[in-house]
DNA sequence: CGCGACGTTGATTTGCCTCAACGATTGTGG
DNA sequence: CCACAATCGTTGAGGCAAATCAACGTCGCG
């Protein structure tokens, strides 16, 4: 599965076969079954997480009890808690597997022997953070901007693919509305 | 007003004098009114800032003519139009001082440069985006979780500085609530 | 088959917006 | 330095998007 890992880290840097070889053994391949935490709020987030194959969510657990996913990973994204990992502190975020899905996991140590031994791995990660911030922006811009409506169209017209392989209480708690609210919606769009 | 510069990257990375008197000419300094603006929407977005000095705010107009506060940037941050400075488009953000202030620009060619002749500024710009990803992703988490008033509460609580530094409007903007509400808020806050 | 998870529908409630009117404060030109 | 305008903050009435609550249909799976 570390391939998925290097022919992305080869689309971002200059990174021949041998510091490939070098490179994987930094990291550590879990798999998981479908519903399988991969983190949980409270514990300690050591790892740094890339998903070679399948789809995560990550969650949180609100004033009433409710999940409210804030995001998904697929494939060649790069997911943790990011303040709880910065600081090696406990984790304010659930990180859980949607499919049977294998994830690559390097901790915050070896992260920073990767960057020593290999400064390319700097610029990969400040390109991967470069994005994911620019990313961040514009859903700022949008839970800002749109009704539950406007969340939910531009949602499935630029993520149709993921409309199919989520369930529906999930895709509504990601679009912050309740499942019946979404559910008007839907059949509304239909008639 | 460079010095400012300096000293944060001093906080982050290995560069001494001779190192901060040659990154320095990568930057021009912008001088900024009360008010002025440094990046409008449509505009090409070629420049990272760095806040030198003074308080901004980025703002888009929403559909009915609002403009819709997203973030503010006091010294030591830095502020563009990620999205658009990435790919050298058209902003879709507008950049605006709230104070007198200062900022250093740098373009993207010459950050690129910048990059190749001063390898620990790629380790810089990993630590800055890391930390406002971060930062945006418990800024999302916020932005599902709370109401119009927990949002001013913590804000109120976290930034008091700021409640004296910006007028109340554009605080109403960015806590995505509209003046007469947060009116309403804070008389209630009193009684 | 039967149970629990998921999706749907409808009635009611509420957080927050809209619109309008009116003080208070700020700024500006004469 | 005052007069007057513009900008900003407040208050209240009415309205709407979306939540809550409850009940019921359906499907996948042990």
């Amino acid at each position: 599965m570390a391939e998925e890992l290097i022919r992305h880290l080869q689309k971002h840097i200059a990174a021949d076969a041998e510091d490939a070889r070098q490179i994987v053994p930094f990291f550590r391949t879990v798999p998981l079954q479908k519903k399988e935490a991969l983190l949980a709020e409270g514990q300690l987030c050591r790892y740094h997480y890339f998903v070679a194959k399948g789809c995560l969510r990550m969650y949180f657990v609100n004033g009433k009890g409710m999940e409210q996913t804030i995001h998904f990973a697929i494939e060649n994204w790069w997911i943790t808690d990011y303040p709880a990992f910065q600081h090696r502190a406990a984790a304010s975020f659930h990180i859980q597997a949607i499919e049977p899905s294998e994830v690559l996991a390097i901790d915050y140590a070896s992260q920073e022997d990767l960057f020593r031994e290999f400064p390319q791995m700097e610029r990969y990660f400040r390109l991967i953070f470069q994005r994911a911030y620019s990313a961040a922006q514009l859903r700022i811009r949008y839970l800002y901007d749109f009704s539950r409506e406007e969340f939910y169209d531009h949602f499935s017209t630029h993520f149709p693919e993921f409309i199919q392989r989520v369930p529906q209480y999930l895709l509504a708690s990601y679009l912050n509305m309740t499942p019946e609210y979404l559910s008007e919606i839907r059949s509304k769009k239909r008639s």
